[in-house]
DNA sequence: ATTATCTATAGATCTATAGATAATGC
DNA sequence: ATTATCTATAGATCTATAGATAATGC
């Protein structure tokens, strides 16, 4: 029954992952701890070696939330700044694209957790609030650097412009009931920040 | 025990108000059955003669929650209208700046549904969506007609766009854990829209 | 007589803990 | 010997229903 250090890791990391999707597909009070670890090939009661309870997992999400969307779109970018003729604010562009996609908005268990669990999380714990805000800063420091502008503030406003785009987007694009009307949102919000 | 049929249809709507504030304040699963009949000054048992189930009762906070919407951006729109010198476009700011404000960013129970249980609602049943689906329309019909631009297709264009920077924004200024932080995006995606 | 609300409860969850088990790692 | 995971369970929820109660409205 017991498993190695390295192993213990790894089954700590897949709680996180499975929880994360999860959590994005159900809310935080839509699964309960039984069905996460059952989801992670484990049994109820080794949660509680993992983790202090289910909000200290949730913090524990979140940040790693934060994590994975800087890195994806930190990706995005890059590959952005290598095509020729990438003009100011390329980058930005594609971040934009990326986050608006129709595969995106498919894909809630893998995809934006401010989109998926935003208001959810607003209503969490402190702890889970300050891992949230901490992401949240991440993302709007690095648009901000690939945003257009002239001064360092113009700059700021308009990333912290587009990002409240690209989630509220996201959010009524999921919302709707209707797949033309969802596409149609991704369609006119993406082209209104290009 | 029994009471009046006029009693019965105020206290049909006190439930449905009550679970409006408690659903938005705390996510349809943060507050039972008992809980929101407590709130509304009735008891536990009562609840089914009221309504077919809490996924009914859902429906139906939301239905209303489009139609308050709806009442609310009318009439700061009316409002902004009648003023002397309202230019093309001034009653959409009017709407956007009701919206953004840190009053409506500070009292969730009262406020947009979309931006306080938007996320949650994808989750929940068609009739849940349908209802979710009938409301965001609606407001979208009203800002459109609202919106500066050549065409109906612009008008609509600048509608959706601006429609979704209000809810990620309120989205956002919630998540964060920091005043400041907040503010700056509620006044930036204001200004933006300006 | 009808019926809106009440009390009480069934049955299914949920989080968290206690103690047993068995494999790791000193 | 230590400890990661397991089984089992306590205690607190949650939704929904059944039957009693008492006021309305024909």
């Amino acid at each position: 029954m017991k498993v190695s250090r390295e192993q213990m890791a790894a089954n700590r990391a897949r709680i996180i992952d499975t929880a994360g999707k999860l959590f994005r597909e159900r809310g935080f009070d839509g699964i309960g701890v039984a069905d996460l670890m059952k989801g992670a090939g484990l049994t109820h009661g080794g949660f509680y070696g993992h983790f202090k309870s289910k909000e200290d997992l949730i913090a524990q999400v979140m940040a790693r939330a934060g994590d994975t969307a800087l890195a994806l779109t930190s990706e995005w970018a890059d590959e952005a700044k290598k095509k020729k003729r990438a003009g100011d604010g390329a980058a930005l562009k594609a971040i934009v694209e990326g986050y608006l996609s129709i595969a995106h908005r498919d894909d809630v268990g893998h995809g934006c957790a401010i989109a998926a669990l935003g208001a959810d999380a607003s209503r969490q714990s402190r702890a889970v609030r300050r891992k949230v805000t901490a992401g949240i800063r991440d993302l709007l420091e690095e648009m901000s650097a690939l945003a257009p502008g002239r001064t360092k503030a113009a700059k700021r406003k308009k990333a912290l412009a587009t990002y409240a785009s690209m989630i509220g987007a996201m959010v009524l694009a999921r919302a709707v009931d209707d797949t033309a009307l969802s596409t149609e949102i991704l369609d006119a919000v993406t082209t209104s920040l290009m």
